[in-house]
DNA sequence: CTCGAGATTCTTGACGTCGAGACAGATCGT
DNA sequence: ACGATCTGTCTCGACGTCAAGAATCTCGAG
């Protein structure tokens, strides 16, 4: 069975069949299979009214857990985006109802952001939503697979840390 | 050995430990290794002179092969951006030198987009480049594990098709 | 031959992100 | 206390992408 890295290797070895195209068996597939979850990742979370990016920063609250306070600091690290990004959501997010600014009480430069009872059940929801169609992804693998490719890929971001 | 995913999904089951978080395993290693192969292939271009999206639209015309010519069409299909992107993309390769337009001989509506002598040695340059770089980056995995981890992404990739 | 549907490329405006800098407040040494 | 430096957040302009539409050309049906 043949997917389309099969062929674009192909073509690659025709024109350079002195090179060894092994890397672009690995890594041009994880490209390509990140680009596609994207897609299935959004069109999981529009059944639940919420955009990817949303979900971000709106599951990175969630699992903070206790009060789901952060401060855009916090939020900018785990969602690796710039600062004047994470401004522009939070603006979002709060126009939203999903999440509120508060001052931070323990520095008065500081903010923290909340998620409301609104946002969390958004997030809930999402992430459900998100599992399903990713567990369905994963079905025609045996679980025993599932373990494999998740210690392979562990062991590539090792190398990458 | 634990990794950044074994923290989300030890976070995530803190708080949602009702949930089977499997899927998270594989999905977001998938998602973050893309992040961070993005970052590798643009610092082993940047040595070369290129940009990341430079390489994607001179590699489409190396691979053609023959006289390195393809349609603007042709190269979007392979691109997966938009035509607005891929006449900006165009522009700022010719003025650089990398490529030329010349009419389509048979289709007077059309363009062709051929890769001149120094986008070749650029491409060239480049890919080589990035496949010792993500050579080294296999480097600690046996050649077994290569052949699986491929083949563990191509099964995925048929369920995304 | 002509007409209209389809194909191909480019143009345009809107949008989200980045990155540099502004600003306020905290922190630490003296 | 005071000043210098650091930290945290926001502002703003530039940039690349997208999506929709304009302009031009092709090709088959009648």
């Amino acid at each position: 069975m043949q997917d389309e890295v099969d062929e674009l290797v192909e073509a690659w070895r025709r024109e350079r069949a002195d090179l060894d195209l092994t890397p672009v068996e690995v890594f041009s597939r994880i490209g390509r299979l990140a680009r596609r979850l994207d897609l299935a990742r959004r069109t999981a979370f529009a059944d639940h009214g919420i955009e990817s990016w949303e979900f971000d920063v709106l599951a990175a609250l969630r699992r903070a857990g206790g009060d789901y306070e952060l401060s855009p600091g916090r939020l900018i690290k785990e969602t690796l985006v710039t600062s004047g990004t994470m401004t522009n959501r939070v603006d979002r997010l709060a126009a939203r109802g999903f999440v509120e600014r508060l001052p931070d009480p323990n520095d008065r430069r500081g903010v923290l952001v909340r998620l409301t009872p609104e946002g969390r059940e958004a997030v809930d929801g999402a992430f459900e939503a998100l599992l399903s169609a990713e567990r369905e992804l994963l079905s025609d693998l045996p679980p025993k697979d599932h373990k494999q490719l998740a210690a392979l890929l562990r062991a590539l971001m090792q190398r990458l840390a």
